[in-house]
RNA sequence: GGGGGGAUACCAAAGUGGCCAACUGGGGCAGACUGUAAAUCUGUUGGCGUAAGCCUUCGUAGGUUCGAAUCCUGCUCCCCCCA
């Protein structure tokens, strides 16, 4: 394996990158490398504490894809250990701590839904319980003697909740130290995370010249603004997208992402060349409803494929910008000569949650059969032999209803 | 160790004996509009019922009362101040 010029390979790396700490040495070791033809460590490490990925999540391992894609060696350290004390950082509060079952749960859907983006062949995993979880107290105040209680509560976290009088548990302190340790053992040369992890990240470079080695480099990419347009993208703000969502939902959530996100989606969670993202930023500006939509197409064919990603753009404009039921709706079938409640239709066939929804869907216009809005709580359907209905819930929800 | 405050629907937060299924804001949902599942405006937001109405809900278990989210008692949890 011949490693690219360090120019290119630098061009990859920093692609929606923040800030690389320091940046020389980066290129200093990436000269070393191919000069040596030895690949570099790329640690990157994940908390398995909500194991449902979404394209925030995308945004590191797809750059930790890059590197391996570049030569270099991936390291996955599932966070065992340290999930069990809870990362401190940007919390208001103490995390609750998992369960050692709740860990290795959610420890094995991470690594499946990761294993979508990283090279499988390729991917180090390891579990940093491994190595510290059989440290001795001593080693622990050892380790901790490497870091001061100011530099401690210099981070914002920590003196904002000093400040306002609220509970830091000494664990928390011990959190950095752990995630440090791991670089220290793993001796990587560089780690991944996010920009509010450059703390941790820092710390990393402390133990590790504590240990007698050279510092790794920190590389920091942004945190990735959710579908509201303002929030960080995050399963408790529910502005998220799931890499393992169906099509359609990939698709139409990419659509609902302000204009001026665009870009930054294209640049941080899309396959896009470097160079086609160059000429992107015109093309968004000229054409952002054509450049949205094959943003939500590139996004949605990254993890469904090129024909699950057609499909998708014809479903949503079948029923967004059509407004029409789906070829795909599901079909229910009633016995000739009967006639039931449209109500009990909806509700048995669990497309709302209640018949009170269901009611207040039908006063407010939501419920159209055959493109007539029926607003009637006690309308019937008549069903005759082949007889067909086009039954729609709201804008997304959607039945064919059919005589038999 | 001492003193004080609190727990209300998805979240935040009013309510302090009947007018409370519970103000208001956020979020969600729907309609209009739109290139869009964005923005904006409007409506809506416990369950059953066509409806009248009934049932469940205000940390938890009891009690007072014709009647309690509101008063009393025990319990659980949270927070603040002083030491």
């Amino acid at each position: 394996m011949s490693f690219l010029p360090v120019d290119e390979q630098l061009a990859i790396i920093k692609r929606g990158t923040v800030e690389i700490v320091p940046e020389e040495e980066l290129i200093k070791k990436l000269k070393k490398s191919r000069k040596e033809n030895k690949p570099l460590r790329v640690k990157l490490g994940v908390d398995p504490t909500r194991p449902d990925l979404h394209l925030g999540h995308s945004v590191i391992l797809r750059k930790l894809r890059q590197f391996q894609d570049l030569g270099h060696e991936a390291i996955l350290i599932i966070g065992g250990f340290t999930a069990m004390i809870g990362d401190p950082t940007g919390q208001n509060k103490t995390r609750p701590p998992l369960t050692p079952e709740e860990v290795s749960e959610n420890a094995e859907t991470y690594i499946s839904q990761a294993k979508k983006i990283l090279d499988q062949s390729k991917t180090v995993i390891v579990n940093n319980n491994d190595w510290l979880g059989s440290m001795s107290f001593m080693d622990i105040v050892k380790l901790s003697s490497n870091l001061t209680v100011a530099r401690m509560i210099e981070r914002d976290d920590f003196s904002k909740r000093f400040e306002n009088s609220e509970p830091i548990s000494l664990h928390e302190f011990l959190y950095p130290l752990a995630q440090g340790q791991d670089s220290v053992h793993l001796k990587s040369d560089i780690e991944l995370g996010g920009t509010d992890q450059k703390f941790n990240l820092l710390v990393g470079r402390d133990l590790q010249r504590a240990d007698n080695q050279a510092p790794q480099i920190c590389l920091m990419m942004p945190l990735l603004v959710g579908t509201d347009g303002s929030k960080k993208m995050s399963k408790s703000y529910d502005n998220y997208i799931g890499i393992d969502e169906p099509a359609n939902d990939i698709y139409g959530k990419s659509l609902s992402i302000p204009d001026d996100l665009i870009y930054s989606y294209f640049e941080l969670v899309s396959d896009v060349s470097i160079e086609k993202l160059a000429e992107l930023k015109d093309q968004i500006r000229k054409d952002p409803r054509n450049s949205k939509h094959e943003l939500a197409f590139t996004i949605t064919r990254m993890y469904h494929g090129e024909a699950g990603a057609k499909a998708a753009r014809e479903h949503f404009e079948q029923t967004v910008i059509n407004k029409d039921v789906p070829d795909d709706a599901p079909e229910l079938e009633y016995a000739a000569g009967s006639t039931i409640r449209l109500m009990d239709i909806i509700s048995d066939a669990e497309l709302t949650q209640s018949n009170g929804e269901t009611k207040r869907l039908m006063k407010q216009g939501g419920v159209s059969l055959n493109d007539e809005k029926i607003s009637d709580p006690n309308a019937e359907v008549e069903f005759l032999k082949g007889s067909q209905f086009d039954l729609k819930v709201g804008k997304r929800k959607f039945a064919r209803l059919i005589g038999v």
